[in-house]
DNA sequence: CGAAGAACCACTGTTACATCA
DNA sequence: ATTGATGTAACAGTGGTTCTT
C-alpha cells in the first residue's frame, strides 16, 4: 500500500468515524476518491480492476471464514465489534459505495464481499421488519374499521326500527324489532314472517364486510 | 443514434451453519 | 447430550442501470 492509498484510507476512515462518508451521494463519494492523484484509481475502479486488486489484498488479512475438510467455506459469526460497527454504518446509510465498502472491510478485517453481503442481508431484515410493522398497523386499522362498521350497522337497524315503529306508517311497530345481527356471520338479517328462526340461510341480509 | 453485450449492483429466495433454550 | 427454533452469513438467480463497442 502506497502513501496515496494510506491517505485515501485515512480520509475514508475519518469520514466513517465522523459519519461523513455516508451522508454523501454516490457521485460525490466518487469525487472524494477522485481527489489529487486518484484519477487512475477511479478509472481502474470503473473498469473493475480495483476490486481485483482488493481481492488480492483481502487474502492477506484475517477473515471470519475458514475452510473445512471439503474446502467449503465455514460460516463464522461476526464479532460483536464488527457487528456494532456495521450497524453504525448502516444507521448512517443503508447502502454503501465501493470506497466505503473497501474502507469498512479494511477497518473490520473483513472481505469486501462480506461487507456487501452483510448490507444486503441487513436491508432484507429491515424490510421484513417493516413489513411486519405494516401488517400489524393494517390489522389494527382493519379491526377498528370493522368495529366502526358494525356500530354503524347497529345504528342503522335502530333507525329503521324507529321508522317502522313511528305513527302513520303502514307497518306495525313490532316488525321493526325483527331485524337481528347474527353473532357468528355478523350479518344483519330480517327473518321472513313464516320462516323458522333456525333457517338463517334464507334470511335477508346486509353484508357487514 | 440505436442495438447488443458486458459489467456492476441491488433485491429476493434459499441454504447451511451457529447459537440458544 | 440431544433436539428444535431462531438468527444470520453466504450464495444463486434475476432484473435494472450504465457503459462500451
Amino acid at each position: 500500500m502506497n502513501d496515496d492509498d494510506n491517505h485515501k484510507t485515512s480520509t475514508l476512515d475519518l469520514n466513517l468515524q465522523l459519519g461523513l462518508g455516508f451522508h454523501v451521494e454516490k457521485n460525490v463519494s466518487k469525487s472524494l476518491v477522485n481527489s489529487k492523484n486518484d484519477l487512475a484509481f477511479e478509472l481502474s475502479l470503473k473498469r473493475g480492476y480495483a476490486d481485483e486488486q482488493v481481492e488480492e489484498e483481502d487474502e492477506e488479512i484475517a477473515i471470519n471464514t475458514t475452510n473445512d475438510r471439503n474446502g467449503c467455506t465455514k460460516k463464522l459469526r461476526l464479532t460483536k465489534e464488527q457487528s456494532t460497527m456495521l450497524e453504525d454504518a448502516f444507521k448512517l446509510h443503508n447502502t454503501i459505495n465501493t470506497a466505503q465498502k473497501r474502507a469498512l472491510a479494511e477497518k473490520l478485517n473483513l472481505k469486501q464481499r462480506q461487507v456487501e453481503v452483510w448490507f444486503q442481508n441487513r436491508r432484507a431484515r429491515t424490510k421484513l421488519k417493516q413489513t411486519e410493522v405494516n401488517c400489524i398497523f393494517l390489522k389494527k386499522c382493519h379491526d377498528k374499521l370493522s368495529e366502526e362498521n358494525l356500530k354503524l350497522k347497529r345504528e342503522l337497524v335502530e333507525l329503521r326500527a324507529l321508522k317502522v315503529g313511528a305513527p302513520n306508517t303502514s307497518q306495525s311497530s313490532s316488525k321493526g324489532a325483527d331485524w337481528n345481527i347474527c353473532s357468528s356471520c355478523k350479518k344483519i338479517w330480517k327473518p321472513n314472517e313464516e320462516e323458522d328462526v333456525v333457517r338463517k340461510s334464507s334470511h335477508s341480509t346486509i353484508e357487514l364486510d
